[in-house]
DNA sequence: CAATGATAGGACCACACGGTCCAATGCGCA
DNA sequence: TGCGCATTGGACCGTGTGGTCCTATCATTG
């Protein structure tokens, strides 16, 4: 696809991230995108609505990419995955100091009462992520005791995080994540079979 | 006060609730509180900033009667106090079939980075919330192992509840927020000291 | 009675919004 | 040379927004 369009689409990502979707003008991202007007815009996207999903789709793939991809490394021990995943949410969430918050948990609890379109996009993603945790759940069974429930266990694991995501975004405090992701850890460890080992990889602090 | 102000506040808190605080208009606001126009509205609030600001306070104080309450029924013991408060907040969320989301969570995504105003004004409100598990927990030292760190246990809980309504709200699913209300409890049942007896109330299922 | 606040209703404003339309120009590729 | 897409630039439109202003009618209360 042309250049201009991911263009336009990073520039729109970034301002949704800071002001939400409905606060990002299509004017804003002309700016954004340093293009020289409506028309240009119009000639790449046919809505605003359009745009918005293709920066939520886009913001996905990103997530699966630096995020979800740790949670599928055929190398490390299952539960040092998930380990290894809380720690790159916080590490995602310090480069912008906190601030920023889940680009998914912003726009869901933005837009899904008011805009449908969005709240079946939205929920489509927390389901793609939480079937990635599921998988890793199940892959871990051995190690883990015969009554986990991997469907809430999934699920508990991406409320908490967008919890802590959203509070550390009001307080502007990063240290409530880093506290949060130490007491999940420490939720999912809860789950672990007597005697089974988690072997820890080096990289992991 | 007059009866007239609530009742605006009523309307706008409802109106809030369903749409966002962007997207309820003055206009909307006066339609709902059935005012004969907008000097009607001026009348009583000086912008629509100072309104949200109220309907907030209020949402706040309902909470604080309907669910933080139960965190300091003196009779009750405090562990079990907490499991009657997860309780109620399921059961707040039930009224509305999860629909709503909580009247902070949806305010903090919505403005916490575009309106300083209203951020500073949701921080003020989930460290009042904070506040009061750590006081419960506090009281429930006896009972609780000595390396409990109350500061992040009761961000722990605010998180994981936030997150599992938001969810909820996505998902148009109740049984999401049931679920994480289940996980919740026994991470906190977690933390009691071996040997300590948590007693339970009859009223609770 | 007079004064005061509540109610009513509507005109009006400046602005921002999403979106359309059009006319002109650049620019690479067959 | 010509076709077609990319770009530029701007006028324009309908609608909704928060907010102001003005006038007039009620009811209450000193």
């Amino acid at each position: 696809m042309s250049d201009r369009r991911t263009q336009i689409l990073d520039a729109a990502a970034t301002l949704i991230a800071e002001r939400g979707f409905t606060s990002t003008s299509v004017d804003d991202v002309i700016k954004g995108a340093k293009l020289s007007g409506k028309s240009h815009f119009y000639h790449y996207f046919k809505s605003k609505d359009e745009l918005g999903y293709e920066v939520l789709n886009r913001q996905f793939e990103r997530f699966a990419e630096r995020g979800l991809a740790i949670l599928r490394e055929p190398m490390i021990d299952p539960l040092e995955r998930l380990n290894l995943f809380i720690d790159a949410v916080v590490a995602l969430q310090s480069e912008s100091g906190g601030r920023r918050g889940s680009p998914f948990g912003n726009l869901a609890a933005e837009l899904a009462d008011a805009h449908e379109g969005f709240r079946v996009r939205i929920e489509a993603v927390f389901e793609r992520w939480a079937s990635q945790i599921r998988s890793l759940l199940w892959e871990a069974r051995p190690q883990l005791q015969d009554d986990v429930d991997a469907v809430r266990l999934s699920r508990f694991i991406i409320a908490a995080l967008e919890g802590a995501v959203l509070m550390t975004r009001v307080k502007r405090d990063l240290s409530v994540l880093e506290g949060i992701a130490i007491d999940l850890k420490r939720f999912i460890a809860m789950h672990v079979r007597d005697g089974a080992v988690v072997q820890h990889s080096r990289n992991h602090e």
